[in-house]
DNA sequence: GTCTTCACACCTAGGTGTTAAGCT
DNA sequence: AGCTTAACACCTAGGTGTGAAGAC
């Protein structure tokens, strides 16, 4: 598999394993991971479509440490995996079409950040709730930004971070300080169509809207080389 | 009818007809009042349930004359408006069975705050998407925070006030002013199963949800004394 | 050619009033 | 007797991948 084993962003904080990440006394764990590692042999895609689609699996986090008394905002923002743009070859492997350029413009950045709807809330709310973002959607298109749809390029690899703000009680305002995670195995590429058809046999298979397309894939494992 | 010809809660602020008010510069508009206004002729009623449920006709509010670039918090809550406990009696009309104690506390006043969950943004969205609280569901039971259930005792008539904080934008945790707007006509009394089949008919005929029982309500129309 | 969009059938998720049973 | 709950059929609303048409 063409693809950067190892997506070029910095991994600003975290330590442990693939689905648990602590930072300063704060730890973060990917609540959906048996979902998620059911993608480890596949590049995961991700449709971008024109109203926005949400994403599957969904970023779904689970928070402990926090200081329950406290507020916190919590939100997420994609950044470039590799500065490539990608192509599904004819040997059904991603092959590189070259750099991407301008994509890492404020007025991109601006348009890839998602705050949580519970935001800001206390910690104690975190800590019971974990921060779900099922609703977030992504698209090709620009949208008015309280729509929260995030805008992506396609055909490009993705990295979503985690961020928890720590708020100052006296003036929510100002941020005490700022902790991020990043778990790479949640890292995509975008896609307007499916083009491995490992990845829509798993997206069919365990994603409950799409049940009514189970049955036409049965055979569709076999008929890809590996 | 009895019933309080109007409500004994004190109308902190606003000017203006039954749809329209206004408060120092901002002017609060009852976006779907030709819905509401359908109800002009009964008591309104909103069932409890014990996981919550939405209101019919929805809290629905258009709001003019913000300043774009200030952050606001938007709430509705709930207080009494005749501080007494009815009954629908024999003769299909609401009369008092007493008066309501221990309704106005603070354990009761904090189930009966919902932000809405748009809270806080820029006025420019405020004027943009108003204020529609069609997420906004009553209970007869005690809910956690979070989840966002208001909580109301049955047969007892309430008030829905909207309430928009100006916020310091030096200081989110200061507001700088608070602007409270009451429209009596939002009034309704609560209810575990509808009493007025007038009422019922509205919500079926009205609330595109209650379709189904469209063809059962034909004939209930006469049935009621006048 | 290559990527994107549209229309569609088919699901999940959840909001209705009604009816009948349950509670006090 | 009066109020509340549970189960239900029947809706709305909206999330899926697919296959064909569209765009460039």
């Amino acid at each position: 598999i063409q693809y950067g084993d190892q997506p070029k962003i910095t991994v600003i904080s975290g330590i442990g394993n693939d689905w648990v990440l602590e930072c300063e006394g704060v730890k973060v764990q990917i609540k959906n991971r048996l979902l998620w590692s059911n993608f480890d042999n596949v590049i995961t895609e991700m449709i971008l479509s024109k109203d926005g689609r949400r994403m599957f699996p969904t970023l779904n986090y689970e928070l402990i440490g926090l200081d329950p008394s406290r507020r916190y905002a919590v939100y997420v923002d994609f950044v470039l995996a590799s500065g490539e743009i990608w192509k599904y070859d004819s040997n059904q492997s991603w092959t590189s079409k070259g750099s991407a350029i301008n994509e890492g413009s404020n007025y991109h950045r601006k348009h890839r950040i998602y705050f949580h709807p519970d935001s800001t809330a206390y910690g104690k709310v975190w800590l019971k709730n974990g921060a779900d973002f099922s609703k977030l959607k992504v698209s090709n298109h620009i949208h008015k930004q309280w729509e929260k749809v995030i805008t992506l390029s396609s055909m490009q690899t993705y990295q979503p971070r985690l961020h928890v703000i720590e708020l100052n009680p006296l003036n929510r305002s100002i941020g005490l300080s700022r902790r991020t995670f990043v778990f790479p195995k949640t890292a995509f590429i975008t896609v307007t169509l499916y083009q491995d058809t490992d990845v829509s046999d798993l997206k069919v298979n365990l994603n409950p809207f799409a049940k009514s397309s189970r049955n036409k894939s049965l055979s569709s494992e076999s008929s890809k080389r590996r």
